[in-house]
DNA sequence: TAAGATTGGTTCAACATTGGATCAGATAAA
DNA sequence: TTTATCTGATCCAATGTTGAACCAATCTTA
């Protein structure tokens, strides 16, 4: 039997994928190069992406080059665009993670400015009547807290859960489950946070908000 | 060198937008000028430009200039630029944040297949002697134990945070941070983490998966 | 207001790179 | 021998880059 180069030439070619090579743009060599790196003619190198192709590991595109399916420079906005359907319920189970630590960053880390600024973003909320008002001052204020933490990326993932949260399908959700009554609920909870930053108290500070989550929880969840 | 010259171009730019340049007009330099900067020609720095209209960064004006969108940080594109900036030491916080919460989640609701899939990953990555190829295995461990956790959301976190470590810069800070005997001791505190995850042991899953981050952090930022 | 300069929009031809396709010949296994 | 595979070569088609020219909208200046 004749030597099969072209398959061993594959799974070195799958090894090297799945090793993370050419991950950075998803784009792999020129036949032409892999050819005179493996030290074979061209046409065996191209039986070889021929099977990668035929399996779906990579797609071919004349004139520009050969490509990774797996990590296509697509693949973060497709996990965004998959983001957007996140349900209330795994919402507020990381929400639940993420805000009471943040919560305790910024009683440590927070300066006086930023601290004024979740005060002032409070008291906004709490003077507003309309539910829309509220919403967006009861949303800054936790953005502010989450600024407070030196966390970049933190900062970032939650803006991404704000942006998802103000997608209409959860405004109709919050505008359900809105009443004067929770309104001034979430008020008090919000005040105990801000103390609890105020007195530079991180402990205080995730209990507190982890509290405040359960309470919008229950409310948006109804359980 | 090959081509796609102009996807590098629109990816520099887009990082220079992120990071705040051309902020107090909102107005990037002629298309002439970027074409001299990067020595490229004009044709070339209009279709990278293109792409940053397509995707909505930026807006263009016969006769006036080419100016930004971005301005309004609740653009998820802006969003998504911003976190591939994000740095090691924040990223490690997060992970610390969310991988022992994960593995709790893991040990308490993950399938018998789902554990069967986990502890592959990790013996494929004892097994495998190369630096990338471990390093495959090693980030396919995390990969599978966040699968387990029935939270679609926190499983597009983690695919995020991934992608963003799978780019150049993180690439090379892991190889340079590699070692046969750091190898070994991931390899161990993998096997711990497994353990407690079939023993069903949510806390002992979340301790076991901060130790081990604290390990890596260790080795990643030398502190 | 009018003229000129600046800037993005469009088109074109030339060239380089890259995958697609084919063929004749050499090599090795059945 | 027959058959499948690899080699080396050539040509094609699609795509990207270059450099240039010209147009149209806008701004600046006289």
């Amino acid at each position: 039997m004749p030597k099969l180069v072209a398959n061993d030439i594959a799974t070195m070619l799958k090894k090297r994928i799945s090793s993370g090579e050419w991950l950075e743009d998803g784009r792999m060599p020129p036949e032409r190069d892999l050819a005179a790196e493996f030290g074979v003619a061209r046409n065996t190198v191209r039986r070889a992406v021929g099977f990668l192709e035929d399996d779906g590991t990579v797609v071919r595109h004349v004139g520009r080059g050969t490509f990774l399916t797996a990590t296509n420079p697509t693949s973060i906005a497709s996990m965004v665009a998959r983001m957007e359907g996140t349900s209330p319920a795994d919402m507020m189970e990381i929400r639940q993670l993420l805000e009471p630590a943040a919560a305790a960053f910024a009683a440590t880390n927070a300066s006086a400015t930023e601290l004024n600024a979740v005060r002032e973003a409070h008291q906004t909320a709490c003077d507003a009547m309309e539910m829309p008002e509220f919403e967006h001052w009861d949303a800054e204020f936790h953005h502010r807290v989450f600024a407070c933490c030196r966390n970049d990326f933190l900062k970032e993932i939650h803006n991404l859960m704000r942006a998802i949260r103000n997608q209409s399908p959860w405004f109709e959700m919050k505008k359900r489950s809105f009443s004067e009554e929770r309104r001034q609920v979430y008020c008090r909870e919000h005040q105990a946070i801000l103390e609890a930053l105020l007195h530079r108290d991180p402990e205080g500070a995730k209990t507190a908000m982890l509290g405040h989550l359960k309470t919008v929880e229950k409310n948006l969840l109804g359980r």
